[in-house]
DNA sequence: TATTGTTATACTCTATAACTATA
DNA sequence: TATAGTTATAGAGTATAACAATA
């Protein structure tokens, strides 16, 4: 349905134009692709941070991410809900909570990353390997990070 | 505020995520620089289809776009309300209208692309003009289309 | 006084289905 | 019967402001 046509001339060759439209792209399919599992893209935001960040309190989780505070909160409690997070006292500051996330978190974070291969899989499908290098690197610096860090995974 | 610091690792050495990433970003600043304007993301998204061709139904702008029929109505409305485009009456199907630009539309058109200009420039800083002309070979290639139409304008 | 998390609320965007007028 | 456009409506998703507990 949406996205399976390529996008109309002219603006198809405004680079700007090109990268919303494949940028937005990607993420309505992996929202699709992640569906399934029961969750929204921004559950795997939090969950990736999470795994590599435990105990981040919500505030420190806002600050990483495009969710804010309000909408924070009804992600979390959607986590907690199906079990794959939880909101623990934080031993210092008795207002915050340390988030972490629960052994059926790093589960369904694993099986969620599957899911993220597969579509990034399907979406590249048109370049080669030597091409997906290239795009990375570009994309990293323009999202303002330094060079390749020894060679990501996907 | 928003997209002001890059993304955290590890997914940012995802290749999908800084595709989405970068994308929502532009999408996000386009449609922050088209404000002032008086206009969204698809309005000029429809300025530009009946820039290219004039006269198309709403059906035809549908099928163009990833804008739906019934969003479609109100964003014709929309532009007609502000002078900047017109339903005509299709010359072989009284149920079609034929829209049209008027010139102020086009002045407008004129406009916004020069905000569009002006915010790519913005987020492709990073990249010297050799690396534009990969990313944008790229990026059509990722969308499914042919190679570069005798190197396009932005 | 300021901050953390929360709630209530409003606002934008989009999608669905039903309706009309034409074909 | 089918199609083009429209309307009404509901559903996500997000943002804003006010609040309670704690610092």
């Amino acid at each position: 349905m949406k996205f399976d046509s390529p996008p109309p001339e002219p603006l198809a060759s405004a680079i700007g134009f090109l990268l919303a439209w494949n940028g937005q792209r990607i993420a309505y399919r992996f929202g699709e692709a992640l569906r399934p599992l029961g969750l929204r893209r921004h559950h795997f935001g939090v969950l990736n941070l999470l795994d590599s960040r435990p105990g981040l309190t919500q505030q420190e989780l806002v600050a990483r991410s495009l969710i804010d505070a309000s909408s924070m909160v009804g992600v979390l409690d959607e986590l907690e809900r199906l079990g794959l997070a939880e909101r623990r006292p934080h031993p210092a500051d008795r207002r915050k909570h340390a988030v972490h996330l629960t052994a059926a978190g790093r589960r369904k974070l694993a099986q969620a990353r599957k899911v993220a291969v597969a579509v990034a899989e399907e979406i590249l499908a048109p370049l080669g390997e030597r091409e997906r290098d290239e795009l990375r690197v570009l994309l990293r610096k323009l999202a303002g990070l330094e060079a390749d860090p020894a060679h990501g995974p996907r």
